[in-house]
DNA sequence: GTAATTGCAAAAATTTTGCAGCATT
DNA sequence: AATGCTGCAAAATTTTTGCAATTAC
């Protein structure tokens, strides 16, 4: 895999946000600094970088998919009503299989725990409404 | 809401699988039923139904959502080979918030669990291979 | 009868891909 | 020099939507 501008200021950007942003928000963000980059470089190079463990792909509930920079365990806490993501304060908790039979036959590599709710910014804006 | 002959049938396909199909394997299987039900119908149904908390969304690692008619909190196992789903015979655990603060801010409605890895028969599929 | 729902088809939204030229190694 | 990567544009994939006709209530 080699060192190219394109691939620096994505995985840059990534790192330089708490956001959890999708590709195309990434792409607004890098095109700041490289005006020429497509849509297709960002795509790609986000791919690369979750497969190669560099950043991580999230799969939250909305219709786009988000990347996160820190790829040590951890949860994550999406707003229903404005879809943003955050990092939530909580030991990643330790889960372990009843059935002795299901286990041997799986290895699991990777668990996602996603919670949903409102963040305090939509609870504001929408008080006393039906959200 | 009212009582269609397509969303009995949608209703019905979803209740009759342990497989957590998708929009698109739903349309396959109603249309054994109802030849003529549009997939938009499908679509339209499965929004509704999740809305109203008859089924369950999920937000799986693949492209496309799946649905489960079990709406009770429980685990998934996703084989990041094949994109299957199926349920994980173990407790869903219980998180504590570390943090005052956070916690007082946010209500946390739902949590989803996904474990990822290989199922068993892609495993017996690709012995020997990289996966 | 009224309003929700359907089928159809078109469109929207998101992501992937082919290819010729360019950049990194 | 070789080959991995880019930009561009077209295509693929998944989901949503407008609308006239139909159906449940």
């Amino acid at each position: 895999m080699r060192v190219t501008k394109q691939r620096q200021v994505i995985l840059d950007a990534l790192k330089q946000t708490k956001s959890h942003p999708t590709a195309d928000e990434l792409y607004s963000t890098v095109r700041a600094v490289l005006p020429h980059i497509s849509l297709g470089t960002v795509y790609r190079n986000l791919e690369l970088l979750s497969e190669s463990g560099q950043i991580q792909k999230l799969n939250t509930g909305s219709s786009q998919k988000r990347f996160d920079y820190d790829c040590s365990p951890h949860l994550h806490f999406r707003c229903r009503a404005c879809g943003s993501v955050e990092d939530v304060p909580a030991a990643v908790p330790n889960i372990t299989l009843d059935t002795g039979h299901w286990g041997e036959e799986r290895v699991v590599e990777k668990i996602t725990i996603e919670m949903q709710g409102i963040c305090p910014l939509c609870r504001t804006k929408t008080e006393g409404y039906e959200l």
